[in-house]
DNA sequence: ACCTGAACACCGTTCAAGT
DNA sequence: ACCTGAACACCGTTCAAGT
């Protein structure tokens, strides 16, 4: 199954093969940085001068891939989900994280769809840490729930599909990036507020 | 240039090319519908019976084939902007408005994307109706923030990325559309009201 | 255990040859 | 004037053969 790509972090690897797996990595990540989540994974294999095979042993699917690529990013948006609560109101939180996660979620053109694509997908290894990322970040929405400064009426399922949202329209318009955020902080805010 | 795709609104065509025309514009419709507008264009001409030559030569783009079967979705979006303030007030029109347009824009998976890269690329003949489009139904946008009900710091490039957002939203989660779009119109409420 | 690259299937796009 | 399909370039994915 899994247990290739799973090695390079949990055992020991051939020096060739992990010699490998972090040009391909390196050579993914500027890829999809310059190329979108799209493409060619050929390219990648070329540029890290490998064979195409060796690429696919490593990471059986482009998701694979892309999940090996992010999954620091994931990991630190999930504990900027558990810190920021300690010296943010429970709505500063929730805004302060959805900028963070707006912002990284740019990193690569067509990154919001993917993200939301994994998780209609339970088998892909992308769906594991982008869940634990989202559970995170919305306990910060029923935070805000909780403390009455966020409606409820809108589930934590719609605020991520919300927060991809606003990453895309981010990916349109970077430098507007502030004003989205607050239109959809200010669309959350309970209505007799 | 683009004479070949005009002629079939604007001048007579030979029988069999018009045929072909119909034909395409059919399989694509319900290709697109199918499979989202990346779907595969050699399948659309394998399906409408004509060879692959014929389809490019009808339709010199994945664009002017997009355009084609838009067209009068995009028209009718045109009317309805210019049709709403008669009988509702600024904010609900524009709220009407911008439920239509994400129903519509959801017809085909990939419809918002497609539409938004379109209006950075003037010479695409989507560019220019969909920029008809985008100008009426942004019109009331203007209409509402001078009768004081919607924020005035959001400009109507910034409102159509959120529509378009609205839309991508709503491709995602189709029976949620509503609570997408209370949010966007709660977004949009002047900040004082 | 890992790597390679040929092989297969598929698609986008062009264009010479046909009617 | 229009149609066809072969030709070319490219990519995703698999797998037999190599070390």
């Amino acid at each position: 199954m899994t247990t290739e790509a799973r090695s390079s972090r949990d055992r020991p690897m051939r020096a060739d093969a992990r010699r490998n797996y972090e040009r391909l990595l390196a050579e993914a990540e500027s890829a999809f940085a310059k190329q979108g989540t799209d493409t060619s994974l050929e390219d990648i294999a070329r540029r890290a001068g490998v064979g195409i095979g060796t690429l696919y042993r490593h990471f059986p699917t482009r998701d694979a891939l892309l999940e090996a690529v992010l999954h620091d990013r994931f990991e630190s948006l999930t504990a900027l989900a558990r810190e920021l609560p300690a010296s943010l109101s429970p709505r500063e939180a929730l805004g302060g994280w959805l900028r963070q996660f707006a912002t990284q979620a740019t990193a690569y053109r067509g990154l919001p769809a993917s993200v939301l694509a994994t998780l209609h997908d339970e088998s892909s290894r992308l769906y594991a840490s982008c869940h634990a990322m989202r559970t995170a970040g919305m306990e910060l929405l029923h935070s805000a729930q909780r403390a009455g400064e966020a409606r409820f009426d809108a589930d934590s399922a719609d605020v991520f599909i919300l927060a991809c949202s606003l990453a895309w329209a981010t990916e349109q318009r970077p430098e507007h990036t502030d004003r989205f955020l607050a239109l959809l902080m200010d669309g959350l805010r309970p209505p007799t507020a």
